[in-house]
RNA sequence: GCGGAUGUGGUGAAAUUGGUAGACACGCUAGACUUAGGAUCUAGUGCCGCGAGGUGUGUGGGUUCGAGUCCCUCCAUCCGCACCA
């Protein structure tokens, strides 16, 4: 019997499925591992080869755990709240749960073909109302908790509300937005509306008016990380500020721990690297600036270099800085105004890629250094950022580029405070050297200078040490439909969170998906969107006019929301009385391996990192770091094809009407072959002019070529599932795909009736028709041959181009290992008895290697290991049972299907292979007793020597040197120096 | 500009601690068998050369008995950040 990969895929899904082998129970005998993958959205589009790459690897190293001993959870699930559905839902009024549904489904058949080890019973949907219930209260407990600064963690709101009555705010150290101080008193003295606001400055998120990245397309606010070079990470849409009353999350209050929590993590350099970047911490000084006639307005800049404060020459305010309006002289009042006008009109993207062209307007106001009392002027100038800092620097142009570029065009004079330092050509930015012009600093290197320039600001009052970060809080609120409603409605104006016992606040039924005509979120459309306090529960805007019925909050939460926390709910998927029980996460705690996408280093990694800190202050969670070691799949890229269209001018000689319509151009299609000949030989291409020409005085003499040129050739996709072995397309193929305007294209040039194709390496996506789906492969060749495929590409980390050419060579592999167990009639023939020891030296070689390789997370180099294990094996002649048994085992995690199937013909009972145990490594089959030397002559590998593994470095030298071919090597002459290093190499110096 | 990653045959790649460069596979060439198949088997396959031999891991240099691997220089590609004070 030939290996009928279809046949026993089938049966063995169908019997995991029945017997729930993968079905994962608590075990507090075993140690546990928690493997995850990054949950998928559910797209129209279905899985591509792409996607499963990382769940392969995953589910192999699941697999290879259990086989350890460990009790493993593996879970899968969908983050189904997101922007397609509700895209496809406006233009079509289909209910977006309608198409997240059915695209799950689609998603899960072709996930089943894989043969992953998931325990769907503990499947997760972020839309799923059981679902989003806890993230609800999630959030609820986020807005009922503030950030302590003096225990460094977060607390609930009660114990600030304590604090407040009994100190009001003058005592508290916290992370807010609150401007007022003020005492017990006054604390109890203010209405409940006032002490709501109060509270918002401080809860962990809150609601405030703040600068958002406003898509109008997309009608809704973006996160920062959802923003990519000024336009919408999805979509490519344009984004632009604006202010509005948002929810936020104050993640800025967790900046300096999920600094600092990197550097325990397992994660690759560039994801850190890149949450480093994003955090941007810097640390330096604030310091206060006098302004001159201004008695009470002081300025205060930021500056990582208080060491320089005496090379300050001017200050630079941003164009939005609040003191502009005040300070700017009425002399330049216009010459403020007009500058500030044209800052405003740039665009984020203009100001980004206009970085060279240094502008600046001056105010006519003049800051006064508290140091020395010197008079600087101050400017407005776009370079500085409102959101960043203070909004203002204190310009040293000798130290900073910037500055110096800035004082250069705008004839400022430099003062130099390095000693010994040429500062004509550009300014020195290095933070070493010697501190000169600087008073009490004189003669200090920086670092020292740096420390005592802050000694001296925070002695005098004017200034102190301060830590600044780039990260920025969060917004949370989205103006779309299709998210989690917030458990929150407005009792005037005051924003309440309903109770517990309440949640889920489901989704309300809208007759459109789109906002409200007054430019309210689609939640707006809702007819049962108000509150009953009464009866607890969600009415009717009929009665609004009630005094007991309030508005709900019209936003959704953002895609996050329910990413943040889903690793949680896996453990514990159908709690209804907590988001996950204490004994359940105690027991499975973070995840141990994480494979996704490295393109979420900003969004959902730094997030769920965040709540994961929070959930852990607030004590219901022992651990605060997600997921302990990441692995980042490379993405595979896909192999687009292409055909190309020379575009031909055409030129009339008579301009009249009825000749306009010839003048599109004429199109020649051109397949690699010929382009090729058109580039390589400019004979080939006057040729076909000649012959196009031709063509067209046929048609109407009038007509002739304007200015052909090869450079008019345009590649167009064509779909690579039509493209044959030989690498190209068959004619009726190709103008069946193109459809009816094939008829534009001349095709006389090419021979043959077929095309060959050029290729480029592009991402894979729909509109290159470059897609290719994994049911197909699963199909031709077996989900075995698949994940072994995906594996054998390369390492997994890193990006490959997708190529269907090599997964022969795979299946031909399984085809042989099958061949192993069988005799050429096909009956399975497997021999008892003793190994012998070649056998047993080629499995244990094989053990070793896959151990290794899994340790280190290595999966290409251990598909090779299969293969020279099996193509040893055969030419050893192996059947034997002991050496064949160990190596199914070992295959389990790479291919399930056959590894069951050759389990049970072993004579072992059917659905136990996974629960088998991986084979024990013993050395003792590895020895050798000789060992082939490889004799290099100066550093050149000449011939080898086959000596004693146990011979001694002397003997091993002599006995080398005496022989024939290292006297031809030596050519009569003495060695220098013979390097003999056992058990591996002799090299001789000649 | 700053930070990170990657550069090895016709192709995907391997070389884990400085020790035989190109394992394994695709492709290609030649051959065997054959109820022509997307089957199996044998031999070959980095480049130059008939050959002995030479040469070879992006470039140039260095350390070393020995470098794909370590150090310095430069180049290319990709990713991230970018007037961050």
């Amino acid at each position: 019997m030939e290996y009928d990969f279809r046949a026993i895929e089938q049966k063995w899904r169908k019997h995991w499925a029945e017997n729930k082998t993968y079905q994962t129970v608590e075990n507090p005998d075993k140690p546990k591992y928690y493997g995850l993958t990054m949950f998928p959205y559910p797209s129209g589009a279905g899985l591509h080869v792409g996607h499963p790459l990382g769940y392969i690897a995953s589910d192999i190293y699941a697999r290879y755990k259990r086989l350890k001993g460990f009790n493993v959870l593996h879970p899968m699930g969908y983050d189904s709240f997101g922007l397609p559905a509700e895209q496809y839902a406006i233009q079509t009024g289909q209910h977006p749960a309608i198409t997240t549904k059915a695209n799950v489904g689609r998603y899960r058949e072709q996930l089943d073909k894989i043969g992953f080890s998931f325990d769907w019973d503990r499947e997760v949907r972020t839309s799923d109302p059981n679902y989003y219930k806890w993230t609800q209260w999630i959030f609820k407990q986020i807005f009922e908790s503030w950030y302590n600064k003096s225990t460094d963690k977060a607390e609930h709101i009660d114990t600030l509300i304590a604090e407040f009555e009994k100190n009001g705010n003058l005592q508290v150290s916290a992370v807010h937005d609150c401007e007022i101080a003020f005492s017990a008193e006054d604390w109890k003295e203010f209405d409940t509306k006032k002490q709501n606001d109060i509270l918002m400055d401080y809860r962990l998120t809150y609601l405030a008016d703040s600068w958002v990245n406003w898509c109008p397309a997309l009608g809704t606010v973006l996160a920062n990380d959802e923003v990519v070079n000024g336009v919408s990470e999805r979509g490519g849409h344009p984004v632009e500020q604006k202010l509005m009353r948002q929810w936020s999350m104050r993640i800025t209050a967790y900046a300096e721990r999920l600094l600092q929590g990197l550097v325990e993590l397992d994660w690759s350099d560039a994801i850190k690297d890149i949450q480093r970047n994003w955090i941007g911490k810097s640390v330096g000084a604030s310091v206060r600036f006098g302004v001159e006639n201004h008695e009470n307005e002081q300025i205060e800049v930021f500056t990582t270099r208080p060491d320089t404060i005496f090379g300050v020459s001017f200050m630079v305010l941003a164009p939005e800085h609040e003191l502009v309006s005040q300070i700017t002289t009425a002399e330049y009042k216009e010459a403020v105004e007009n500058y500030k006008k044209e800052a405003g009109f740039k665009s984020e993207r203009d100001r980004m890629s206009d970085v060279k062209n240094v502008t600046g307007q001056f105010t006519g106001a003049y800051a006064v250094n508290p140091l020395n009392n010197e008079k600087i002027p101050i400017w407005i100038g776009d370079y500085v950022l409102a959101s960043y800092g203070t909004g203002a620097v204190m310009a040293v142009p000798c130290g900073d580029q910037r500055d110096w570029d800035f004082a250069q065009k705008f004839d400022i004079p430099i003062k130099n405070v390095f000693e010994g330092v040429d500062i004509s050509e550009g300014a020195y930015t290095d933070k070493t050297g010697t501190i000169t012009n600087s008073d009490f600093l004189n003669g200090l290197p920086v670092k020292k200078a740096i420390k005592r320039a802050i000694h001296e600001l925070e002695e005098k009052g004017i200034g102190k040490s301060k830590t600044n970060y780039r990260l920025r809080d969060a917004v949370f609120s989205r103006q779309r439909y299709w998210g989690e409603p917030f458990p929150v409605y407005y009792d005037n104006g005051v924003a309440k969170t309903i109770a517990d016992e309440h949640l889920p606040i489901e989704l309300p039924e809208v007759d459109k998906y789109l906002p409200t005509e007054d430019g309210q979120p689609p939640l707006g459309n809702a007819t049962d969107w108000y509150w009953d306090t009464q009866k607890n529960e969600l009415t009717s805007k009929e009665y609004a006019d009630q005094s007991h019925v309030h508005p709900m909050e019209l936003n959704t939460m953002p895609g996050w929301a329910g990413s943040s926390w889903y690793f949680l709910r896996y453990m514990d998927p159908h709690n209804e009385t907590a988001f996950v029980s204490k004994e359940k996460v105690d027991y499975w705690k973070n995840v141990d391996l994480y494979i996704g996408g490295a393109e979420h280093a900003t969004g959902h990694l730094l997030y769920a990192r965040f709540w994961t800190k929070f959930l852990k202050d607030r004590g219901f969670i022992n651990f605060e770091e997600p997921f302990q070691k990441m692995i980042n799949q490379g993405m595979i890229l896909g192999n687009s094809a292409f055909l190309y269209v020379l575009n031909l001018k055409v030129e009339s000689k008579i301009r009249i009407k009825k000749h306009f319509e010839n003048q599109k151009p004429y199109q020649v299609l051109v397949d690699q072959k010929l382009l090729s000949e058109l580039k390589s030989n400019e004979g080939t291409f006057n040729d076909l002019i000649e012959k196009v020409t031709l063509k067209l005085k046929q048609k109407d003499d009038n007509l002739s070529l304007d200015n052909p040129d090869l450079k008019d050739l345009r590649p167009i996709h064509i779909n690579v599932n039509l493209e044959r072995q030989d690498g190209t397309i068959l004619l009726d193929d190709l103008s069946e795909w193109i459809g009816k305007d094939f008829a534009n294209y001349d095709i006389d040039f090419i021979d043959d009736q077929k095309f060959v194709l050029g290729h480029e390496v592009e991402k894979m996506s729909k509109s290159k028709y470059n897609v290719q789906t994994p049911d197909d492969l699963v199909e031709q060749y077996g989900a075995d041959t698949l994940r072994m495929y995906e594996m054998f590409l390369g390492p997994l980390e890193q990006a490959k181009p997708w190529d269907t050419k090599g997964i022969n060579g795979v299946h031909n592999f399984l085809r042989k290992l099958w061949r192993l167990f069988h005799d050429a009639e096909g009956n399975v023939k497997i021999t008892e008895g003793e190994p012998d020891k070649k056998a047993l030296k080629t499995l244990h070689k094989t053990i070793k290697k896959i151990q290794e390789d899994m340790d280190r997370y290595v999966f290409n180099t251990a598909v090779s290991a299969f293969m020279i294990c099996v193509n040893e094996l055969t030419e050893q002649k192996c059947n034997n049972k002991a050496i064949l048994q160990d190596l199914v085992v070992l295959l389990v995690p790479y291919a399930p299907h056959i590894a069951e199937e050759l389990w049970v013909k072993l004579g072992n009972e059917a659905g136990t292979v996974s629960d088998a145990t991986f084979p024990e490594f013993n050395e003792e089959y590895l020895v050798e007793n000789t060992f082939a030397y490889p004799v290099s002559f100066n550093g050149k590998m000449r011939f080898k020597a086959e000596l004693p593994t146990n011979m001694s470095k002397e003997d091993v030298e002599k006995e080398v040197m005496a022989m024939e071919q290292a006297q031809k090597y030596l050519e009569g002459k003495t060695p220098k120096k013979v390097i003999v290093v056992p058990g591996r190499i002799v090299n001789v110096v000649v």
